[in-house]
DNA sequence: ACGCACCGAGCAAGCGATTGGGCAACCAGG
DNA sequence: CCTGGTTGCCCAATCGCTTGCTCGGTGCGT
């Protein structure tokens, strides 16, 4: 007598479905994916872990839509941010705003990847993982070459380098927000970033 | 003399002992520190997880010694960075180097840092470690501000985020070396961080 | 009467931790 | 050379507990 639904009921989209989901990314970016048992998720819901199981098929389905859908969103704005620009400064302004908007919304996915990064990518299922990550390397890398060509940025500068570099600025602060209070708005950190990334510290 | 054994086998120096050390430390780096099970640091060893208890009296003893010998290590060098420096600009500089340098030796305890530092800062046994943490900021802030004071940093510059990004931004590449082939040697990250720090990525 | 959302109980596997004992290599005194 | 004790290192086994997950059943709204 077995079930022949409809292979996953993971396409259903339910009210109480996104709530849950909801629920288990706030404990993921508090304490990382894998660190996280389905039973605290329950909790957190007030039911009992084995009914979590009638919404999803599994933990990691719960953790895929996370990131699936914080790297779709991620890629959107990416290709409209350099759409959208004319010059490689106005590019780079762009997709730091972009980053800022969309990891506001996605504090838990970046908690994932920060934390269980190793665990994700090592699955076949996450390979798309690897992928996005691809693409967002190569968006930032071929503005901030554009920008060496037109003399708009340093000619000495390491594309590649620099990408990483600002990637990492950019995106560790959403980590903070979880716990001191002291908390930076997004556009606070916007502004200081692009302030250092164009300026640096020295006085003028 | 005072060499009375202070009831702990911790304490001993042994070969073996160290060379257990690095290979735990090395899953750490991999997979965190809860994630990994003192099984697999003993598969990696060669021996069975019971025996790892004649050389540490727990798990979290090995953890302890990495991780504190690893805040030994920044603490000496940036105190001898600020120690050494004549004005603001001299002491980052010397304190970005000396961290790109720590780090390099440290990964394990950087991940541990990264993946598990909730579970870490709220045991009493690594109380050490907020104390640590604390240090590490104050000697940042310090020299940001009087970088400001002298007017050698831009006057509107905020000394705390702007040492959250660059520590963060600083500490996370030691994490990239593990996998992907396009590694940077430490010096590269320094140069290619204060240069960013000084100067921003604006053509002059 | 039907199905959705959930309960209640439990499974196999794996977890960290600990104990007791075995094995080889050493060093002393005979 | 032999002996007996000590020490360093490891195995085998097990305890109490948690993990993700299963599955038959139940209350309830429609």
């Amino acid at each position: 007598m077995t079930r022949v639904t409809t292979s996953k009921k993971a396409a259903l989209p339910s009210e109480r479905r996104a709530h849950l989901i909801q629920l288990a990314g706030d404990l993921f970016a508090e304490k990382g994916f894998r660190a996280t048992t389905v039973r605290e998720i329950a909790d957190a819901a007030g039911i009992l872990s084995g009914s979590l199981y009638h919404h999803f098929d599994s933990k990691e389905s719960i953790g895929d839509e996370i990131l699936s859908a914080f790297l779709d969103d991620v890629l959107t704005g990416y290709r409209a941010a350099v759409a959208d620009s004319e010059d490689a400064r106005g590019a780079i302004e762009r997709i730091v705003r972009s980053s800022a908007e969309t990891l506001k919304r996605h504090r838990a996915a970046l908690a994932m990847l920060e934390n269980d990064w190793n665990y994700f990518s090592g699955q076949p299922r996450f390979a798309y993982l690897r992928k996005a990550m691809k693409e967002i390397e190569r968006t930032w890398v071929q503005q901030l070459e554009r920008g060496k060509e037109t003399g708009q940025f340093r000619a000495d500068l390491d594309a590649r380098l620099t990408y990483r570099l600002l990637r990492d600025i950019l995106w560790i602060p959403t980590f903070w927000r979880q716990g001191r209070g002291a908390g930076w708005s997004s556009d606070q950190i916007s502004d200081g970033l692009l302030r250092l990334l164009f300026d640096g510290i020295t006085a003028p």
